[in-house]
DNA sequence: CACACACATCGATGGATGTCAATATATCTT
DNA sequence: AAGATATATTGACATCCATCGATGTGTGTG
């Protein structure tokens, strides 16, 4: 009916449709939010600082410098990070705390398998 | 020294500075690039797809429609997956298969945790 | 109150990205 | 050889994104 998997088998239909694993649109789409946020090596650096200091958190004041990048574009990084579920804050006299939101990353880490 | 993790305390200093774990540029860069490829829910959808056939493999043939986007968009987004190491791809006579890359897969799964 | 400091937000800019129609390439069929 | 089919590539376009300087906001200090 349909081919196997033999290289060069070749019937006049290509194959029998891929399982119905169907995977909505709307999972996918926020799954996929997830990952953009890990989709940039300045988030990544962000994270794994905020990630060595355990439940201490991290203090933007301590992040701007290692992460070579400018105070308003780590305050970017990180919202994006907020935003996406992966860390929390808070605020603390003049500065902010970032956490990071285990079950979240846990969560991303449990999609891929 | 610094001050504690307790709400509130306030010293003339911020805090201990953050670890050494420096998880340096490149690292973060070439994770960065995996996790991009994830970042689309046009391809995340694809890899699951392509993972629900198991060792089998899906044609492209059987995952554009599913997709719901056109052909070359498809292909462009298969692109990006080959390119990003998470999918490996034959040609057998007209038609081109794609594999999961269960390694690569792995590989970012691991650096969440 | 005035100043300094930590952080967030805004505005601008160059570059990357997702999408599709059109076209190219390669393979099979007749 | 001619036509059909499957996939890749190209070109164009609108949108998104990372970055930074400038500015705003809130908090602590003298």
């Amino acid at each position: 009916m349909a081919n196997t998997t033999k290289v060069a088998t070749v019937d006049s239909i290509c194959c029998s449709p891929v399982g119905s694993v169907d995977f909505d649109e709307d999972d996918a789409t926020e799954l996929s939010k997830g990952f953009h946020a890990l989709a940039d090596p300045v988030r990544l650096h962000l994270l794994s600082l905020i990630t060595a200091t355990g439940s201490e958190g991290a203090c933007v004041c301590n992040l701007v410098e290692p992460s070579g990048r400018s105070q308003p574009t780590v305050s970017h990084h990180l919202k994006i990070l907020r935003e996406a579920g992966l860390v929390t804050s808070e605020k603390r006299g003049t500065w902010a705390w970032y956490f990071v939101q285990h079950d979240r990353v846990a969560s991303l880490r449990t999609a891929l398998g």
